[in-house]
RNA sequence: GUGGAUAUAGCUCAGUUGGUUAGAGCGCCAGAUUGUGGCUCUGGAGGCCGUCGGUUCGAAUCCGAUUAUCCACCCCA
């Protein structure tokens, strides 16, 4: 194994028999997205320093110790996006948006890029899901991204997630909070962990989050920042649990979700996960109103999620869940010398123009080694071309779940033919299942393709 | 950035107190009357034993460093 080199740390390939599952969840949660109204947005990769300095905050561990920043040859400074909102709304703001009807709604699906050290759940390179609502104030707004969140989980059949939520407030009784709060620690300050004395000046809050069993203990009674909520913050959170309720949401209070980003303001949630070790957030997120004022725009009440999509694959892989596979190929044409082999490569390009997967041999193998690839490969059908077939004009195609031949005339009918059985073998595979919904939209395909 | 564990074939792993050409299973390729996959049998390819250095007559094995992976802290998705 003398490589040249590996793929840099904390970094994945993403190799051929998996792309099809995550092209399917990544389907899965667009689709999602636009049930409820938004559209995609797609911003660079990389931005300038300072948007994130401005959104993230400049001193959240993020923009301290984690991003990917360097110069380019005309001398800006560049950095990796980090996470996903900071790029859409200096988009939304650029092309003002804003200026159309309210909200502006909009998702992505981008990676992100952090200088982290890797571990469960946690890489350099990964990916979110994300929407962004830039424009609405009310309660409503708040309960509309929660529930797209949970949608786009359960619809995907991930399962004991649990939804925490809180509120962190508005600057103004955030501030209120934070004295309390320090006034609080600051008289234990002996027994604090290490680095949760370096919080008591620069984030208390931080100190509620820590694991230590000390600081958690000494945590226990601190003040709590739901008592410290102005009377709008109050009557807002109000709303959004009423929301929630209404839409059926179930969820726990958690007054230690504290997130780590800067321009979060009232209500802050998480969806966490107890089967995919200690990084458990898979969706993150909250309202942050006053993030468009900082980037120099109007002031835009707005909110939004970020979801992890590997760690979102690693719940649903730990949890045994079902994706549908990679459409298999649906008919290999196996051929024994050189003018079977250019008739089956004729057939089939002829059957790809139809719509259909199909291939032939590439590599000159025999017939017993083409049919064993075929299998390999999940071939649904195999045709078999030699003398014998060129002469007649016919050939069988074999179904290879089944082993059971039908005779197929290879000029005209051929298509109708293998449509017909692959057709059948559909609906077999869904009746199975039990997709009702999805026989019918099958129906409506078979029509659209015949007129 | 801190701590713990690990590193042998494409994958999962053996490898004795240091001793000659480093092993298995699976996978891959080919064959078992030159026209049909799955089961079975036979053969083959594929390893600088993560990398560099040290100890030794001799290192996959002992020591050191380094890199990477996994797990936890931190932080976050």
């Amino acid at each position: 194994m003398a490589l040249l080199t590996k793929a840099p740390r904390g970094t994945q390939d993403i190799l051929p028999k998996d792309s099809g599952k995550l092209q399917f969840v990544e389907g899965s949660l667009l689709d999602t997205a636009k049930r409820y109204g938004f559209q995609e947005i797609r911003t660079p990769v990389f931005e300038h320093t300072e948007l994130f300095l401005r959104s993230v905050g400049e001193t959240t561990d993020v923009v301290q110790k984690e991003m990917y920043t360097f110069q380019d040859k005309g001398n800006r400074s560049i950095t990796l996006r980090p996470e996903g909102t900071a790029g859409a709304a200096r988009a939304v703001l650029e092309h003002s948006l804003h200026n159309d009807a309210l909200p502006v709604k909009v998702s992505y699906l981008t990676g992100c890029y952090r200088y982290e050290k890797p571990q469960a759940g946690r890489l350099r390179e990964f990916h979110q899901f994300g929407i962004e609502i830039f424009g609405a104030e009310k309660p409503a707004a708040d309960a509309e991204i929660i529930c797209v969140a949970n949608e786009a989980l359960t619809h995907l059949g991930v399962k004991n997630l649990q939804l925490q939520l809180n509120s962190i407030g508005c600057p103004a009784c955030r501030a209120e909070y934070h004295k309390a709060l320090r006034a609080y620690f600051e008289a234990r300050q002996e027994d604090l962990c290490d680095t949760c004395k370096g919080r008591l000046e620069r984030n208390p809050m931080r100190i509620l989050d820590c694991k230590s069993p000390v600081c958690q203990d000494i945590a226990k009674d601190a003040p709590n920042m739901l008592d410290y909520l102005c009377d709008d913050c109050k009557e807002h959170f109000e709303g959004v649990k009423g929301f929630l309720d209404a839409a059926g949401l179930s969820y726990v209070i958690n007054p230690r979700i504290v997130r780590g980003l800067d321009y979060y303001t009232r209500t802050v949630f998480e969806f966490v996960s107890q089967d995919i070790g200690s990084q458990g957030t898979v969706c993150g997120g909250g309202r942050y109103d006053g993030l468009m004022e900082e980037l120099g725009g109007p002031h835009l009440p707005s909110l939004g999620f970020g979801m992890g999509i590997e760690r979102l694959m690693l719940v649903l892989k730990n949890q045994g869940a079902e994706l549908p596979e990679d459409p298999p190929c649906n008919v290999y044409i196996a051929s024994m010398g050189d003018a079977a082999a250019k008739e089956a490569f004729r057939i089939a390009e002829l059957l790809r123009e139809e719509g259909f997967s199909a291939q032939c041999d590439l590599v000159g193998r025999s017939l017993k080694a083409q049919m064993k690839y075929a299998d390999k490969i999940g071939a649904q059908h195999t045709m078999v071309l030699g003398d014998n077939e060129l002469a007649a004009g016919k050939a069988n195609l074999k179904d290879m779940a089944t082993g059971e031949q039908v005779e197929v005339d290879l000029g005209e009918g051929l298509i109708d033919v293998i449509y017909r059985t692959q057709l059948e073998k559909e609906l077999a595979n869904i009746s199975q299942a039990g997709g009702e919904a999805d026989i019918a939209a099958l129906l409506s395909g078979i029509q659209n393709r015949e007129e």
